[in-house]
DNA sequence: GCAGGTACTTGACTGAGGTCAAGGAGACCG
DNA sequence: CGGTCTCCTTGACCTCAGTCAAGTACCTGC
């Protein structure tokens, strides 16, 4: 919330290590150079909004390094985490193309550097190369994909199972594999995100995980989670679909 | 569910009364009988499935005219209509360029005449004309707002707030405005599909309208809906958000 | 006509999850 | 050190919507 305290940092596209990761790698270097010269980067600390529901949306954010919390907020103040952002996504894009205000706000979740491409520069871009609108084509498909997959969820699957799933997702980025085979969690998320994510209360997301150690689903301690056996998760889910 | 009937029928996209609406609007006429020679058209009466979940993506298909209901159904077998689709529309493009199997199925809710066009006549005119790319991110960047609005909404508002939303959606389409002013709503969709829509039960469809009824906010004989009050649903919404 | 559908309604019951209220555990700062 | 954050947990309670079961209305085909 302290929006004084974006310090400028200077980050180069060129040697940028999400680079890979981005839609952006379709760029020829004199195209990239296009990006490099136009952005601002920031560097942001956990809490700072990096744009607001409502904003006008005059470009496209990058993330360089950190990790960032996509939020909505209904009328009467309920919000919900709709997904993580991390280094290499390109936010905000579908509101600029819309040409819409934002539709959701991003806030770091951790200290971030964010780098803003402006509206020219992306139009110009697309125009020079109809390939990053592919991509960006296909970004979105997987994002609609994942939001729907997201409505089915949250009106079928009870709180456990949507929790179960959470952490069967997770996984993919912030599992490792310890030396018993068993499978251990090291969360970027606070207990209140991760019911965000969900669509709960923060109660009961306390319940829903006292609930997995009673039944040693799985063993919570600030944000590591142990699982003993992944097909626990998995059978949480199958479970819940068959009543 | 008849599959042998489907009957082959002749359209000519130069001439298809819902091509201003299409993604397909700014082909040229060269690349335009591209399409025309390359679709197949066919006629599916109510209940006819147009594509499954998990088939293999072969193409898009475009609605000439009728209506069609995206549908997507869990493991359990629960299933929630996504979203209706219209004439003009064009459905499967996402599962097409993302390179996946269909996520959700479409069946006709009408009778329907629909084109299919083959990938490689899309993907050739995609590469011809990135300005059809670029309508189709519009068109995904659409979709990805509804279907994050109504993650949210699942989530956060009670069935009588979703239900008052989901008229007030269908007016857009299906209202008409009655000579006293009252709004009346012809409705395209069962009782069931409602519910689907908002992800309930039908039975608990059935009391949401009793309940409507009750509190004088809308009238409802088979598929035709008379509001007196717009205001009155708009307050629904409202209310509960305040709580 | 009747049998067999499907769509819709209704009632009684249940339970998952929200709400309210209180208290504990850290972290930070004077 | 105590004070005040915020995050998290817990318990008691309640309500909204799902479930189960039965019944009605309205098709279509025989």
């Amino acid at each position: 919330m302290n929006d004084g305290d974006k310090s400028a940092t200077s980050v180069n596209c060129f040697t940028c290590q999400a680079r890979g990761r981005t839609e952006w790698c379709v760029l020829t270097d004199e195209e990239l150079a296009l990006v490099d010269q136009g952005k601002v980067c920031r560097q942001y600390l956990p809490g700072d909004v990096i744009f607001h529901e409502g904003d006008e949306c005059h470009g496209v954010h990058c993330i360089e390094s950190g990790l960032v919390g996509i939020r909505k907020m209904d009328a009467g103040g309920k919000e919900i985490l709709l997904r993580l952002s991390h280094p290499g996504d390109t936010m905000g894009y579908r509101s600029f193309l819309a040409g819409n205000d934002h539709n959701n706000s991003a806030e770091a979740l951790e200290q971030s550097v964010i780098c803003f491409v402006s509206g020219a520069t992306v139009r110009s871009l697309l125009k020079k190369n109809p390939t990053l609108g592919l991509r960006f084509l296909k970004h979105a498909a997987r994002d609609l994909d994942d939001a729907e997959e997201k409505v089915l969820q949250s009106t079928t699957l009870p709180v456990r199972a949507r929790f179960a799933h959470l952490l069967l997702v997770l996984k993919d980025r912030y599992g490792v594999t310890g030396e018993d085979g068993a499978l251990v969690l090291e969360l970027p998320l606070s207990r209140q995100d991760m019911a965000a994510m969900i669509g709960i209360r923060p109660e009961s997301m306390s319940r829903t995980i006292r609930s997995f150690e009673e039944d040693d689903i799985a063993h919570f301690s600030g944000r590591r989670v142990h699982v003993a056996r992944i097909d626990d998760l998995i059978r949480e889910l199958e479970h819940s679909a068959e009543l």
